[in-house]
DNA sequence: GCCGATTTTACAAAAATTTGACAAAACCTG
DNA sequence: CAGGTTTTGTCAAATTTTTGTAAAATCGGC
């Protein structure tokens, strides 16, 4: 994980870059807006730390940049800003920033934010459970169970019930799903996919009833509020 | 968007709902986490506020309930904490909260901080709709329903809605209809359009009256300011 | 070759769609 | 406005399409 400060106070900074380092990031530290856009053009990090005050341009505006560009703006950004500053927090929140750092702040605090960003923005890396009601996927550990009841599910209905549940509620033509998980172009006729809903729709017994058929395109999970 | 605060102060807690109910939210307190559990037992909030120090069972107690619960580890939780404990900080957010507010804190960031987590917490918010009053037409989902019910349509008749709706007002020839729905070049003269009309117009009950016929012509969408 | 997973085939069941006859409504013409 | 004409609404039966099901065939690793 590539951590990128970018403060101008070169305390703060190395700091900082220090702290992420011995807590197993990788972190570099840019004293301006500049050295920090021309490093940007090469590689992209993970995660970006901004100060809002900085010479030159400041943070805000690097903000705006920064989610306004397609390449960036998914790239997590907290913002650090100085103690009654309530405004700035404020305004860098609804322009995008993913969370901010009220100084001084201690470096524990500010890993477990860099932390708990990651986590958030990062879903499939850190939180690999899908879930409907008593119905849990684990994909790490590629198991399905329902109520604790351990499903003994084959490779195709596995990954029918993960596609599924990744996009709840959303309606796959069979040629998607064929697409999707048998990664091929299927131009034939056959009832492989239906086969594989039949299986699957048996052994989830109640839950099954969650796989709704939508007739002249293919299926759907049906998710209850 | 319901919001659930849970705190004892009752100044504070009044003034939180007041301002979460002046932005359009649904808001409800709390006064210890007994009461909250009860009401949790029955529906479920989208978004919870809670203060660490409570009486009774405590807010970090109530955090890894909530977090180590499959009902409602996924509704996002926002802690409120007293300045200067850090370390409860870290440790709520290493426990898995998405977010926290520093007593005191000003509403006008306590509605920020909310509307950032929501916006978090629900990307896949970006549906294609389409919609006429209280007439939601998902096409992701490929489902329909008015007022929240759902009607259950064929799948001519979704297409039928579906370019109706697309393109509201426009009236459309039964040749036009039937080359873009049925792909075909329309010659012969059968009732088949008008059935599917009157199939549509039926399941729509009063939405129904918005597909007019135009004599002699065919069929459009009148829509109402 | 055995075994489970997967695919295919063939058929049954269910649902959607079409059709044609007729009724009802709207339109036109004088 | 009456009567004729055209167009649209309605219905149930017939037809077609789509999906469910079961069993057989194929595949692939061990």
């Amino acid at each position: 994980m590539k951590i990128w400060c970018v403060e101008d106070d070169a305390g703060i900074r190395d700091i900082e870059v220090y702290t992420l380092h011995s807590t197993d990031f990788e972190a570099e530290g840019f004293s301006d807006a500049r050295a920090f856009r021309d490093a940007l053009s090469g590689s992209k990090p993970d995660l970006i730390i901004l100060d809002i005050m900085l010479p030159g341009e400041d943070g805000v505006e690097l903000l705006k940049f920064l989610k306004g560009n397609p390449d960036t703006c998914r790239i997590p950004v907290i913002m650090a800003t100085a103690k009654g500053m309530e405004y700035d927090k404020v305004q860098s929140l609804d322009l995008g920033a993913d969370d901010y750092l009220v100084k001084p702040f201690g470096m524990m605090e500010m890993v477990s934010r860099v932390k708990a960003v990651l986590r958030r923005c990062k879903p499939t890396e850190v939180d690999r459970l899908l879930q409907a009601g008593k119905l849990v996927v684990n994909l790490e550990e590629h198991t399905v169970a329902i109520d604790r009841e351990r499903i003994q599910l084959t490779l195709k209905e596995f990954e029918l019930l993960r596609l599924f549940l990744s996009r709840p509620g959303i309606a796959f033509t069979r040629d998607q799903l064929f697409g999707l998980i048998w990664g091929a172009d299927y131009v034939g006729e056959t009832r492989t996919v239906d086969m594989h809903i039949r299986t699957l729709r048996m052994k989830l017994g109640d839950y099954g009833k969650m796989i709704e058929t939508v007739r002249g395109i293919g299926y759907r999970l049906e998710v209850q509020a």
